[in-house]
DNA sequence: TATAATTAAATTGTATACAATCTAATTGTA
DNA sequence: TACAATTAGATTGTATACAATTTAATTATA
């Protein structure tokens, strides 16, 4: 069965990227849920909180999120207040996202959000590192 | 604007390694689509094809994920041909999903997808050693 | 042994993801 | 300037994910 090999769960690695991925998120969640967000809508809200005002697209080329994702995504944050929604004067096609107060003042109590998830997350501060650099020299080869 | 950077998406580890699961599990698609899989169906046959008859619980936890999932997943795994459902009879609890025939052939028609998907992820072999050490390593820490 | 507790699947409801398509606005060009 | 091509966002349809609940079967225990 060696020519089988390479099928074994085991000898994946897109397999313990998938995992730690979704494991990750679901660390987030207590903390997320105190926010009234979800794990998506928080990535949202930490491109809007560090851009400012950007367009649907502006935001989906931040986050890899197409419009199908992001306009029902972005409906719901502005439900809750947290963002407005309106399109661009200059030109039409564009829809403007933009942080509201209340969503200025759930950014301060989202700060200690990292820290929290971090330490949930069993990792040697030199593996993180290694990590994060790994992951992030794939996203520029990746063209992300 | 010091007391926010932890916020910053760049300062995340979660955000590339979503970002990087979410790219790698699209390169799969055009090798995945010539077999009319997706890639959770994908993972689900690599636990079969591997570990043989399980039941819905025993193949949650290989690829960790519930019923809720899995149910319709085999369901249309067994449309397509590859699969067979059956209550055990030991134990009308479980089900029972087992390879079909038509799924032995398919794991043929799969056994070059990982080298075939491998050669589109620009990943020094050092470095896709390192990252596999860590992800497994923080799959073992997380109980996974 | 009757019944409480547990377990496994399935179901329900909510929220992503994303391909494909549609509509409206803008841009490029003959 | 008409009109083709492009662009942005919304919509539709399919497929995950997963929490919470339900149902049926099994196990534990009073």
């Amino acid at each position: 069965m060696a020519e089988y090999d390479c099928l074994r769960l085991e000898n994946q690695l897109c397999f313990p990227l998938y995992a730690c991925s979704k494991e990750i998120t679901r660390r987030y969640r207590p903390f997320l849920d105190e926010l009234g967000l979800t794990y998506t809508q928080y990535i949202a809200m930490l491109a809007l909180w560090e851009y400012g005002e950007m367009t649907v697209k502006g935001l989906g080329d931040a986050v890899f999120l197409d419009s199908g994702t992001l306009t029902p995504l972005l409906k719901k944050l502005e439900d809750k207040g947290y963002i407005e929604r309106r399109r661009d004067s200059n030109d039409e096609r564009n829809v403007l996202a933009s942080v509201t107060d209340k969503g200025m003042e759930l950014r301060d109590r989202a700060s200690h959000v990292p820290e929290s998830v971090g330490s949930c997350i069993p990792l040697e501060p030199s593996d993180a590192a290694e990590l994060y650099r790994i992951l992030h020299k794939l996203m520029t080869d990746f063209g992300l």
